[in-house]
DNA sequence: CTTATTATGGATAAAATATATCCGCAATAA
DNA sequence: TTATTGCGGATATATTTTATCCATAATAAG
């Protein structure tokens, strides 16, 4: 079971759009060059993001990226579900019905127990990630983080991002 | 985020282990014939279960496979963990040390906010898989199953189970 | 002891998916 | 009007999953 590394890539260019002024925007390019990831990729994953309405995009001369709603309203799940899509991590392919002994579909009202378990399992993972929001994220990086750290960061950030018009 | 196929079939496969009579033992073959999956893919999963001691397989004229332990003492946990391996889903590679900011490694002296989240998210998936055992699924499927299919499974087991020497 | 049967482990092939890149188009500010 | 920037589609590459095969070891039965 393996998680793209889209979903890293764009839950840590959310956290430093959650550090963007207000009425700032970040160019992918500058985001991809901060991350140190290929810019391309990066790209598509920010328009996931885009589409499902966590970050705002601008076209244009000065524009770029920026959170589309206050970091206290995006969870770590909103990222993953937009990047990775939702689809059941357990794929039943219905065994039951299969060979010598195959159930009729008259038989399989309901998932099998087998499937049922690891669909509960995934909705509480889903849970677990929805609790954490880019707040908790960015507030755990801002005590972690050196003085000197923080310092350089919002001073890339000041060079780097264009006001919006 | 996929789970392969094999965890399914392998938990099927040892659903129906845990249905066979004590000392006797069944084939890979009327397994796979049994599940209808391909038979040398489920052999790989078969391996990786005997390995992991969830089920024992003995070699020879009448052998096959029979659980290892009883049927409380196996979890759907313990199965994946056999197939799939223990690997975290969610891959760190620990960007933060990437790009202009990068943070030296003595500013990471523990995994960041979104890994962690990552992590305590999948624990709990796991825990809640090792929260259901091989007699839950097999009771389940006693439940929900007609008179009928039971018969056809039993009769079917009696015909194509090995007795064990 | 010989033979038939069955699992093991490694090598390999085919298919699917993830990762990465590119380009023409639309949008927008200056 | 022009330069810049994101959007979406098409495409290439790498990696993983899925599937198969074969030589070998083990074992029961004749």
């Amino acid at each position: 079971m393996v998680i793209g590394k889209g979903v890293e890539w764009a839950a840590h260019a959310c956290a430093i759009l959650a550090l963007l002024p207000p009425e700032s925007l970040l160019p992918r390019e500058a985001l991809a060059e901060f991350l140190g990831v290929p810019p391309p990729y990066l790209a598509k994953q920010l328009q996931a993001l885009s589409r499902a309405g966590i970050v705002a995009a601008q076209t244009g001369v000065a524009g770029g990226y920026r959170l589309a709603r206050q970091a206290e309203q995006i969870t770590l799940w909103d990222i993953t579900a937009a990047v990775e899509g939702t689809t059941p991590s357990f794929r039943c392919t219905e065994v039951r019905r299969n060979g010598p002994c195959g159930a009729s579909p008259a038989e399989c009202p309901r998932a099998c127990d087998i499937a049922a378990a690891f669909h509960r399992a995934e909705a509480g993972y889903r849970k677990a990630l929805a609790t954490v929001s880019l707040s908790d994220v960015v507030a755990g990086a801002a005590r972690t983080a050196t003085t000197d750290r923080k310092q350089r960061i919002k001073a890339w950030l000041e060079q780097n991002a264009a006001r919006r018009g």
